[in-house]
DNA sequence: ATTGAAAGCAAGTAACTACTTGCATTCACG
DNA sequence: CGTGAATGCAAGTAGTTACTTGCTTTCAAT
């Protein structure tokens, strides 16, 4: 029985992974049961006698997408920002990006199957939460301005990497820093915007030197 | 024939408009030549003599919004800037959320029908545009920080609008500020980011008055 | 009044869709 | 060996899709 249920998980992963795939190409209507058949390398028969419908075969398959989700956190307590946010953007957008084409169009297909959002929401909203902690604990220690508008920046910083995460190989001229410098310079205008980096402020200068004006150190 | 061919575009037109408001609900494998042509409240055999086939429908309805592109403009010698610069970006919001709808779904399809792209694009690349303009005149007069990341701090604030206006009306609680601030605090925001805003800054502190700290003046 | 273009209407086509049924095949386990 | 569960295969169903055809109606311009 065991073994024989094994052989079982195999042909329903399979079914889940090749639905993955073919809906990102071509969204809920494009992936016909037969395409995805196809690309699972199983009989068409074999999808509907594992998940019923396809209705069922596409909720099974987003929420074993939603269980696998190692989010990058960040440190309670701050130390070099501009470091320990440029690893943290990084790891944010390679595991957006991972998911770029299903987002792209659970997002386009968020009307018509509100249920999709889930899977596409809980990623940047809990950054969005990890990275205003975050902020808010600069300000406390003094190493960010207690007059910045620190919801709004998170904000724009969490859609700046959604943003760049999933258009950035459908619209690369949108996103004119190469792919390598994006996280530091994102995380350098983000730091300057709450008052953490920047000429006329408490920050160290020597953290800009990772990103990319070295003007500021002289 | 002139009065006759005033029917005919009417009629034309009437598909058009219907085209692009099943479009937005549907998306381009939804939005079939039946609904479109109830919407529309004409024949659908009609749709088919006007335009051919549904591909060139859709071709069609593209050319036409892309026609009608009045986006708002920035002053070419920058004034009080954080009170252009937030009319300027309600403007854009305002412009691009008559749309968000149709974006959303060629955002889902641009992998499969990348001809969509540019009636999405033109919008966003042509306000960076503007911006950095802005930002970088800005920079010249002496009332930005020219050290600052001016292209990253544009390509962010861009997303950050393009994400406000497709996503506020179908995911609100990523958005914390009301519609109606919105503008004000991203402006504040970007402004901050390049050194034209905030406590140790050249900039007036009176323009802090419109957005909504007031600490900064005293 | 006649003409002619534009539109409606009913019907049909061929392909595709999700989904079903019945039967044959494989193959690990007792 | 044989039992039984998982899978494959061939065929079919009912509905939808884009698109066509043939005919009738409307109605403004001559």
């Amino acid at each position: 029985m065991t073994l024989l249920r094994s052989a079982a998980m195999d042909t329903r992963e399979r079914i889940l992974q090749a639905a993955a795939r073919v809906y990102a190409q071509h969204g809920f209507r494009g992936a016909t049961t037969r395409l995805i058949a196809i690309e699972a390398g199983v009989n068409e028969v074999s999808l509907f006698r594992t998940f019923g419908s396809k209705a069922a075969l596409f909720e099974a398959m987003m929420q074993s997408h939603a269980a696998s989700l190692p989010l990058p956190t960040l440190p309670d307590v701050p130390g070099d920002a501009q470091l320990e946010l440029t690893d943290w953007c990084a790891a944010l957008l390679a595991h957006m990006r991972q998911w770029r084409s299903i987002i792209r169009k659970s997002f386009g297909e968020l009307e018509e199957r509100p249920e999709a959002a889930t899977v596409m929401c809980e990623g940047p909203s809990c950054a969005a939460t990890a990275l205003a902690a975050y902020a808010t604990r600069l300000q406390t220690v003094g190493l960010a301005d207690e007059t910045a508008d620190v919801p709004t920046a998170v904000s724009m910083f969490i859609s700046s990497m959604f943003g760049d995460a999933i258009s950035r190989d459908v619209l690369p001229h949108a996103f004119p820093q190469p792919e390598e410098d994006a996280p530091a310079r994102y995380v350098s205008v983000f730091l300057r915007a709450i008052g953490a980096l920047g000429a006329g402020d408490a920050a160290p200068p020597r953290i800009a030197q990772d990103a990319k004006d070295r003007r500021v150190t002289a």
